[in-house]
DNA sequence: GCCCAGGTATAAA
DNA sequence: TTTATACATGGG
């Protein structure tokens, strides 16, 4: 049941309410942006040009630097508080008593409806990557190409970085992965992938366009439908959930988790990574 | 020093 | 078609 939420406008943002199944640190740091960080009792960060301080005190959302026009056109979705999760966790927790586990262990977790270019671009630097070391190259990304805005930088568009060749990235040290960033934007600015494309296009389909990019390949592609076209039926298969599938769910493969596959993915992602022990 | 990290391109079998 | 290896970088 969804129960209406009501957006109150302050001298300083908005604050929502009731807003349930919303945990920050389960959604901003478990793996699907790079580009939050702890500030003051919340989270900071930019997405769609805007900066903002997000805040969560039981069921009251605050938004720092929101209007409450932004509320309804960017964060209501980027957090994806339309979706009710509660019905989703019931529906996937019957898939495998694993699977329910892991959606108990962190049931503040939502998928966000991220830009799509900057989930491609984040995801391309993912490979073979950790993510500690994601954050780092995504924010040198940032300040040395995006816009400076508030005390932050956007994320730098396809068309700035279409301009610029692999060796010009040389500053924020993402290695072999520069040639794949540069192939990426300027197919994107060119058009020759078109990312629109991908909300509507058949899945196979989707995931055929993303991979025209030098170093997109089906996980890349998965990641960024899941997070960047909120396809939720994309499964991105890791390390991690390779380990997951052969000694939590041996007799599932990929295509059993249902609709909904692409968050019981990142259930399971989570619940992997925070217990390693698991694999022992 | 070694191993690993939200993989992929390339070559070889 | 499947399998092996290189790839840049930095933390553990």
């Amino acid at each position: 049941m969804v129960m209406l939420m009501k957006c109150i406008e302050t001298e300083n943002g908005v604050i929502i309410s009731p807003v349930t199944d919303l945990d920050l640190a389960q959604t901003l740091d478990c793996g699907q942006s790079f580009r939050w960080e702890e500030y003051d009792g919340g989270y900071r960060g930019i997405a769609f040009g805007r900066e903002v301080v997000i805040k969560l005190n039981g069921d009251e959302l605050t938004i720092e630097n929101s209007s409450a026009e932004d509320f309804l056109n960017i964060w209501k979705s980027y957090l994806d508080l339309e979706l009710d999760y509660g019905k989703i966790r019931e529906s996937i927790s019957e898939l495998h008593p694993v699977l329910k586990e892991a959606c108990a262990y962190a049931p503040g977790i939502r998928i966000l409806r991220q830009e799509p270019w900057e989930a491609l671009c984040t995801f391309i630097i993912s490979q073979n990557n950790n993510i500690k070391r994601i954050k780092g190259i995504v924010g040198r990304l940032c300040e040395s190409f995006g816009d400076n805005i508030g005390s932050g930088y956007t994320f730098p568009s396809a068309e700035r970085l279409a301009a610029l060749a692999p060796d010009d990235l040389a500053p924020i040290r993402a290695g072999f992965r520069n040639k794949y960033i540069i192939d990426a934007a300027q197919r994107v600015a060119s058009g020759e992938v078109d990312l629109d494309s991908c909300y509507t296009l058949p899945y196979d389909e989707a995931r055929a366009e993303l991979m025209k990019i030098k170093g997109v390949g089906v996980k890349v592609a998965d990641c960024t439908l899941l997070f960047g076209f909120h396809r939720v039926e994309a499964f991105p298969v890791d390390v991690w959930m390779k380990r997951a599938l052969e000694k939590l769910f041996p007799q599932m493969s990929a295509d059993d988790f249902g609709e909904y596959a692409g968050i019981a993915q990142q259930y399971i992602f989570h619940y992997s990574r925070m217990n390693p022990e698991l694999f022992d």
